[in-house]
Formats: structure tokens, C-alpha cells, sequence
DNA sequence: TAGATTGTTAATCGATTAACAATC
DNA sequence: TAGATTGTTAATCGATTAACAATC
């Protein structure tokens, strides 16, 4: 069966939705009615039946969705069947945070690899990854793998970075950097930018103030 | 003169926009296109002109916009006029990662304290910034007139030290925890899930695979 | 049944883009 | 002038919400 275009929103709660849906099974909760999930996140219980709409489950019952069910459901949506090899390029403060992050945490997301300048780091295990130059960008991309990097090199090396990764052929990037980047249109490409969202916080509690 | 309220997708741009114009300073550019705006952040030179069309900024000539004083407008427009005093609430790796990128970076917005529950850290300088105690949160908030959060501690305490901080008389918070926070609405939250990120890079990521 | 809940269509809201007159 | 650029309105697109029939 070929699943249509999720809306970007959705497949973002949609992966929410995953984990706490994962905390109420660790917690015993066989069933779920949307307005319960609705009020874990803030958002209203019609958003979460539009979204469970678009990937088509159904409750059957009106005794709210079977959680154990729900998440398979959205497993089969969101995830990939084979496993996705994840890279970390720059394993500073943040590249160590997000590592920890996530390790032993995903089963189909695995991060093998980190990149580093530093020879301190090089081929020793940071984190619980092991660490590899960043001069083997290219040969180790390819020999694990990798479909996804995690940019967090610093600023002045963002772009030539990217520029190695993508002629690798790194299939997504998640750049922690403050550089917008260039990418083709067959990388996907998700940019995070820390000092935007604090300035955003600022900007609206400045509003508030009036 | 009472600004009316921007829309949040521009609040955003904007604050990057600001970046980017600093860079051409520095370079010695003083005026720039919406076209060459727009090249620079892979958007439209449309939206750029939309968004400074927002501010009230106006060009006068059809030379391009003048950077320093673009810079300028944007910044009467984000920046509050008063400083803005930040705290990090747990300054592990991920605290310390945010901390050091902003450290000396903004003028307007001050991280002034960190707060954490280790006894190693507690009274010490950590990445630039004082760490104090969890437990006396609500005194320093109030002493150091602390107006936004940076919330970086373990998932298990999220929701407990959520509660303290809006007690305290916080008034904005960016969430880097996994777990989704309920604060009233006088509060601004902001969240930011790099699971979600990751998952959705790597949903697109498949999707190309088709 | 009456009440609670779901699934879905239609309406609304917000953000982006197309189109174009005005300006230098 | 002709060409490039801007500022702005109208049209489009995408996401959320309101409304409601169907189900248990």
C-alpha cells in the first residue's frame, strides 16, 4: 500500500504522540480517547482524530485507541523498515548532548559515527560513538552507510561541511548550526536555530509587557 | 508608537535576517537586495520585502535596503528595551552547549545564572556562568530579576521544575526537554524536540528512498 | 435510549506566493 | 526611456477548528 503525503505538522506530532503513548503503555494504559492524548500535549482532541485520520486507524470501539495498536500504527508510518545509520559531525558540548540523547533510545535510528578535528577525540569512543576524523568524512559515510547527519561543527565550517556531506551522499541533515545551508533538493534538509527561538521567547514576553 | 503584533513565522525571520545583516556589515556591504536576503536564506525575495514591509521599514532608494540601518529597525522592533536576564535550569551538556553559544554574543539578553542539582557545580563558574542550587531558584529569579528560562534538565523533572519557575514569576520558557510542559498563558513556552527533528529527517529521508 | 466519542466535511485562519503598479 | 527593484493587494496554499452525522 502507498501512503499518501503526511502534512509536516503531523508527522511531527505524530512522533510526540509515539512517546507518550509508549509512557502510558509503560504505565499500563491499554486505551486512550483523544481528548486524553489532546490534553497531554495542549493541542485539541480534533487535531489528534485528524491526525490519527490521515494514517488511517480506527478505534473501532468507543473505548478510546488501543495504545499498544496506535503505536505500531505509527511505527509503520514514520519509521523506516530498514534501519537509518546517523551520523554526528562535530562532537563538541552539543554533539555529545544529543548523543547521549538518543543512544539505546531508537531501535531504527542508530547513531554509528561522530566527526571530529580534535586528536584527542579520534578514533576513541565519545559518548558511547566512536569518534572518527573529520578528513574520513567521505569513506566512512559510505562504508556504514550513514543516511543522516546531525551538524554540529561550528559555524566557519558549516558550509564546507555540508558541501563533503552531501557529495557523499548523505540523504538528510539536521543542522544545529546558525548558518542556513545549501543543500539540492534530494537532501532534506531540517535547520534548528537556538538563538532565534530565545529570541523569540524574548520578543514575546517583551509583548506582554505592553 | 504601538507596534502591531507580528506574525511568529516573521518574528523568526527577522531575528535571522539581523544575523545575517551583521555578517554583511562586517563585510563591509551597506546596502543589500531582498533578492540577495532571500539567496542567502533559500526563501523568496517576496517574503523578505513582506516581512520589512511589516516593520514599516521603507528602502527610498532602489538600492537595495541600507544594512546598517535595517539592523537597526529590526532590533527596535525584537529587542526590548530593558535587559532581558536569562537562567539555565540544569547545566549538563546540552546547558553548557547553549550557554557557550551565547555567551557575549547578544547584548540585550543576559545569561546570568545557571541552576543545577550537582554539588560540583553549585557555587562555581560553569562555561562562564554562576551555578547556584535548584532549591533556590525562586530567591535568585527574583534577585537577579530572571524573565525567561532555558530548561535543560533530565525528563523526570521537567514538569516539577516547570512548576517552580512559573511560581517564581517566570515569563518565558524554551523547553529543550522531551516532555511537553503545561504553564498558564501569561507565560510563553516554546519547545523544541530534537527527537522529533531527527524522526522527521529521517521520515523525508524514506520517503525519497519511495 | 441518552451520553460520550469518533470520523469527516466544510469553514476559518494564517502564511506564502503571484501579480502588478509605482519608483528610481 | 528601459530595466531593475520595491511595496502592496489579491489569490493560493496549508493547517486548524467548527459543525455534525454516525456509532457504541
Amino acid at each position: 500500500m502507498k501512503m499518501m503525503k503526511l502534512p509536516e505538522k503531523t508527522v511531527e506530532r505524530l512522533s510526540i504522540y509515539r512517546r507518550t503513548l509508549l509512557d502510558c503503555l509503560a504505565q499500563g494504559k491499554t486505551h486512550i480517547f483523544s481528548h486524553e492524548l489532546a490534553n497531554l500535549h495542549n493541542i485539541t482532541a480534533v487535531q489528534v482524530r485528524r491526525d490519527i485520520m490521515f494514517i488511517g486507524y480506527s478505534s473501532m470501539q468507543r473505548k478510546g485507541y488501543d495504545v499498544k495498536e496506535l503505536i505500531d500504527v505509527i511505527g509503520g508510518i514514520i519509521d523506516s523498515e530498514a534501519r537509518q545509520n546517523v551520523a554526528i559531525i562535530g562532537i563538541g558540548n552539543l554533539g555529545r548532548a544529543i548523543t547521549t540523547y538518543f543512544m539505546g533510545k531508537r531501535s531504527k535510528l542508530n547513531i554509528v559515527a561522530a566527526f571530529d578535528l580534535d586528536p584527542n577525540k579520534i578514533d576513541r569512543m565519545v559518548s558511547g560513538v566512536k569518534c572518527y576524523s573529520m578528513q574520513n568524512i567521505e569513506e566512512v559515510v559510505k562504508e556504514k552507510d550513514i543516511s543522516i547527519a546531525i551538524l554540529t561543527v561550528p559555524a566557519d565550517s558549516a558550509a564546507g561541511t555540508t558541501e563533503r556531506l552531501v557529495q557523499a551522499g548523505i540523504r538528510g541533515i539536521l543542522n544545529f548550526t546558525t548558518v542556513p545551508l545549501n543543500v539540492p533538493s534530494s537532501v532534506h534538509l531540517e535547520e534548528y536555530d537556538m538563538i532565534t527561538s530565545l529570541e523569540k521567547v524574548a520578543y514575546f514576553v517583551k509583548k506582554q509587557a505592553g
